[in-house]
DNA sequence: TTCAATGTTTAGAC
DNA sequence: GGTCTAAACATTGA
């Protein structure tokens, strides 16, 4: 389920439980998640401390004492669980069919044990991955990746933004939005919102967008992800239930999912396209 | 049975 | 060279 909002969801939970911890096992059912030769991954975690536990773009990187950062990637359908040893259960990503009681599960493809507790990584799809990085050169790596600015940071003022839709003036707006080398961490729910916000047609040509209309989406994308932050994501905290129900940000949605559905602004029916390969959700009455 | 799913990469067409 | 679409990855469920 991951983007932004999301993986930073479950980067504070985990922050809040496995720094100092000690890895004391680590299980790899499913070798092609980690992205590097399994023995070299396993000497490197196995006795090491646990760090810091933090977030770039949609990557959730932890840092061990070995010198090293483990980078997990969740892609469509990764979850990441925290079992404590007292049995409290932390989730973040995708719900699972039956809920978190049974661990590990048919999806739980790499567990890392640990003296206060346990982190499975599931993935119904496979898609997700893990990496490693030395930390002291997590930067330059990440640098190479290409990764856009974070939308949060205060790097990304009005002016980086209007520079950012100067370079790539002939293309449609969404699908810019998604490139995670424009802007990190946004994702096909969160474009919808921001651009359900800022009142734009996710078709829109960036260079015919005014003035107003740009201003507008860079603080669209701004409050849509302090607000999913805010509530968890969007499905992040499903643990709370058995069943998988969504998370605190859906009610909050005003685009994502919503075609057929009255627009919660001008009453309009709304719509859903396919764009860039993306389902993609918009109001025609007041999203030009 | 067919299609779509919170992501990303790649091949090919224009 | 730039941009776009479809397909691929694997699985499930509507």
């Amino acid at each position: 389920m991951p983007e932004l909002p999301e993986v930073e969801t479950i980067a504070r939970e985990l922050q809040a439980v496995m720094p100092t911890s000690r890895i004391i096992g680590l299980e790899i059912r499913l070798p092609k998640m980690i992205k590097l030769p399994v023995n070299r991954f396993r000497r490197n975690v196995v006795g090491a401390t646990v760090g810091r536990v933090h977030r770039r773009a949609k990557l959730l990187l932890i840092d061990i004492s070995t010198g090293q950062t483990i980078i997990i990637h969740l892609k469509m359908s990764g979850q990441l669980i925290w079992r404590s040893v007292t049995g409290r259960l932390r989730v973040g990503g995708h719900p699972i069919p039956g809920g978190t009681e049974a661990l590990p599960n048919a999806y739980s493809h790499v567990i890392v044990a640990t003296n206060r507790g346990t982190l499975f990584f599931n993935d119904q799809r496979q898609f997700g991955f893990v990496k490693m990085i030395p930390t002291a050169s997590l930067e330059h790596w990440l640098e190479d990746e290409g990764y856009g600015p974070e939308p949060l940071s205060d790097e990304f003022t009005l002016d980086v933004f209007e520079e950012i839709l100067r370079r790539h003036r002939v293309k449609r707006i969404k699908p810019t939005l998604m490139d995670q080398t424009v802007i990190a961490g946004i994702g096909n729910i969160y474009a919808d919102e921001a651009l359900f916000y800022a009142k734009i047609r996710p078709t829109r040509r960036i260079h015919t967008l005014r003035p107003d209309e740009r201003k507008n989406l860079w603080k669209g994308i701004r409050h849509v992800m302090t607000l999913a932050i805010k509530y968890k994501g969007t499905t992040a905290d499903a643990y709370r239930t058995a069943n998988g129900q969504p998370g605190g940000m859906l009610p909050f949605l005003r685009a994502y999912g919503r075609d057929g559905l009255p627009c919660k602004r001008c009453g309009t029916i709304m719509k859903k396209i396919t764009l860039a390969g993306r389902g993609t959700h918009y109001c025609p009455g007041c999203q030009q």
